[in-house]
RNA sequence: GGUUCCAUGGUCUAGUUGGUUAGGACGCCUGCCUGUCACGCAGGAGAUCACGAGUUCGAGUCUCGUUGGAACCGCCA
């Protein structure tokens, strides 16, 4: 075999007349009798071989009897294509590589789909041949940027005096947040590690231990259902620091996000990113992590229709609840009745008991509550509404409100095109509060986790009211997606008690799951705070996709399986009985072991 | 746990009120072709209509169930 020159897609002008040897797969072949001309894929993409009688016989009998996916290496002259033989819609289109030999290193069956971008096989299939859906030149790029993010955080940490730091992947069981991955021990029968849903713990007590700095590309399991930015493993970009405070660790995380876009999508972000109150974020988009690619905000009419004819929306008022409205600008044509009641359909899912609406018109507004409001006046000037606009209301509890108009907003943002998506829209959400109410399980959780500090002036409250605490958290969100997290920890016992206390663990229940983070905070704990990252969602954003499943080399399908290796499957009877283990109930007959001693 | 949708040659799909030789595109195979790049032309192979019951003279089509898949809600400290 004769060492690569270049590889295919890297093959330029710059090499006119220069004899290279070329190594991948056969994209295409176009057999024009004694012309036959093969494009050769790669990693860097593709060139097009030329052979003919005139370059060289044998290597046309050759060509000949290529296929797709064929692995070959060639070796030939690049020369220049002219006139309507230049391709500009190829990147090496100019240039063409005259082969003279030819060696065929494998040959391939036809593949279950074509090699190609515009793909029209499903996910399921895809998934099933994943090592063939990879080589598509999209999946390249995907992959690779996500390479080139990491590279870009190695630096950036490594040049900020960051440690690296690994933490255990067996680790024990946390008794809130997600479910765990657990892992019987064999040691221990009955006993389990758990897979870690963060390194969390580890972090903060790696600050203890004085190191400063920290960081990690760390892998992270929860066993929770999927979503299409939602995989059961995924990785963090995990930070944590000592002795800084919330604005300065999110310098820092600016800092490292504008080296990742300059390295890897070429551009200068504005910094510092906008901070957005928590509160503000959920009054005015209806989201913890609003799109700001476009405007479009939400606007309380409360006051406006609270001694309105309309029952419903003074009934919500006087209930304690609310009326909002959002103006989607020039969408009264587009919107049908039939269209609304769909979404009305759709966030009836957020507890909406429906989805009120106005046309405005060039004489007033239309609409069946439009009886209601008169000429409509002071309601389309309030919310600087103009003919043309629809404005839908939503009138509910606050939440209900805010999930309801939230979507819209990023329904009618999408539909009427007010999304630029080359744009890349960072803002930090801040002043978070402390706690949430769990309306499943009917008690208050922390809204992040339970070493979150609260505000300064909110410690106090721990004691007496502690679920009107706000924190010292701040979520970065890009395009309406969470990109990351973070908070400053708590690091005394005291008020570490206090929290758990406020999450209705006792004394006992405390010091079992968290004794050895209390102990360590009794021995000397730097104040702390750090942040993390979801890489397969800023990769995925980056590369203009909606699902993460993309930007992962072997993902799960949406039901937390993986379809080439079958995984997760039954195990040997030995095993368990190693492990002390037997299996009750929920064995699928179809996915029943073989007893196979190589399984 | 819940809701909605989907399953037809290798791939993507059409298939009307239940009666078709199950149609098309791409791919594949054979032949022809020296400037193609969505090559072209001629011909050809390829389907247990996911699986199992049921209704019917007759089911790809209707009903029930099963399996597999997709999206969303819950869940994701």
């Amino acid at each position: 075999m004769a060492k690569r020159t270049y590889y295919a897609g890297d093959v330029t002008e710059a090499h006119l007349g220069e004899t290279v040897t070329l190594k991948g797969w056969v994209q295409k072949r176009r057999d024009l009798g004694n012309l036959i001309f093969i494009d050769l894929r790669d990693r860097a993409g593709i060139v097009q071989l030329v052979f003919s009688q005139e370059i060289a016989a044998a290597a046309l009998t050759i060509a000949e009897g290529l296929r797709s996916e064929f692995v070959i290496e060639a070796t030939g002259l690049v020369r220049a294509r002219e006139g309507a033989a230049i391709n500009d819609k190829m990147a090496t289109g100019k240039v063409e590589v005259a082969v003279q030999t030819v060696t065929i290193l494998n040959k391939a069956k036809t593949p279950p789909f074509e090699i190609t971008d515009d793909i029209t096989a499903s996910e399921e299939t895809k998934l099933k041949y994943r090592y063939l859906d990879l080589r598509r030149p999209e999946m390249q790029h995907a992959i690779i940027t996500r390479s080139k993010i990491m590279a870009a955080a190695h630096q950036y940490f490594d040049a900020n005096g960051f440690i690296d730091i690994e933490t255990p992947t067996l680790t024990a069981s946390t008794p809130e947040g997600a479910r765990d991955y657990l892992v019987p021990s064999r040691v221990y029968p009955g006993s389990f590690y758990a897979l870690p849903q963060s390194p969390q713990l580890f972090k903060q007590l790696l600050m203890g231990a004085g190191f400063d700095r920290y960081y990690q590309l760390a892998k992270c399991f929860r066993d929770e259902d999927l979503r299409g930015d939602r995989q059961p493993e995924f990785t963090q970009i995990d930070l944590e620091t000592s002795f800084l405070d919330a604005e300065e660790i999110q310098d820092l995380t600016e800092g490292l996000i504008a080296k990742v876009m300059k390295d890897v999508q070429g551009i200068d972000v504005q910094l510092p990113f906008p901070r957005i109150q928590w509160q503000d974020a959920m009054d005015k988009y209806g989201s913890d992590k609003p799109d700001l690619r476009f405007d479009m905000p939400i606007q309380d009419v409360s006051d406006l229709v609270k001694d309105s004819d309309f029952k419903v929306f003074a009934n919500a008022v006087a209930t304690g609840g609310q009326v909002r409205a959002l103006v989607a600008p020039g969408a009264a044509a587009a919107y049908s009745r039939k269209k609304i009641d769909a979404q009305q359909d759709y966030i009836k899912r957020f507890g909406a008991k429906g989805l009120a609406w106005l046309k405005v018109t060039d004489d007033g507004i239309s609409g069946p509550i439009s009886k209601f409001f008169g000429d409509g006046a002071t309601l389309t000037q309030a919310l600087g509404a103009n003919a043309g606009d629809l404005i839908v209301f939503v009138a509910d509890q606050p939440s209900v409100v805010a999930a309801s108009l939230g979507y819209l907003r990023t329904h009618f943002g999408h539909e009427l095109g007010l999304i630029d998506d080359s744009k890349f829209a960072f803002c930090w959400v801040v002043n978070w509060p402390l706690f949430e109410y769990d309306e499943g399980i009917e008690r208050w959780v922390p809204a992040h986790h339970p070493f979150t500090m609260p505000n300064e002036e909110d410690v106090h409250l721990l004691d007496t009211d502690p679920h009107a605490a706000h924190a010292q958290s701040y979520d970065i969100v890009l395009n309406g997606y969470e990109l990351g997290g973070g908070s400053i920890r708590i690091h005394t016992r005291e008020i570490q008690e206090k929290m758990l206390h406020a999450l209705g663990f006792t004394p006992e229940r405390a010091q079992k799951a968290f004794g050895f983070l209390l102990d360590a905070l009794d021995f000397g704990f730097p104040p702390h705070g750090g942040l993390a990252i979801g890489l397969d969602r800023f990769a995925m954003l980056l590369t203009g996709r909606d699902n993460i499943r993309d930007v992962i080399a072997f993902p799960k399908n949406s039901k937390a399986s993986e379809p080439m290796t079958k995984a997760p499957y039954p195990v040997a009877d030995q095993q368990l009985v190693d492990l002390g283990i037997e299996v009750r109930a929920g064995v699928d007959p179809e996915h029943e072991h073989d007893d196979d001693p190589e399984a």
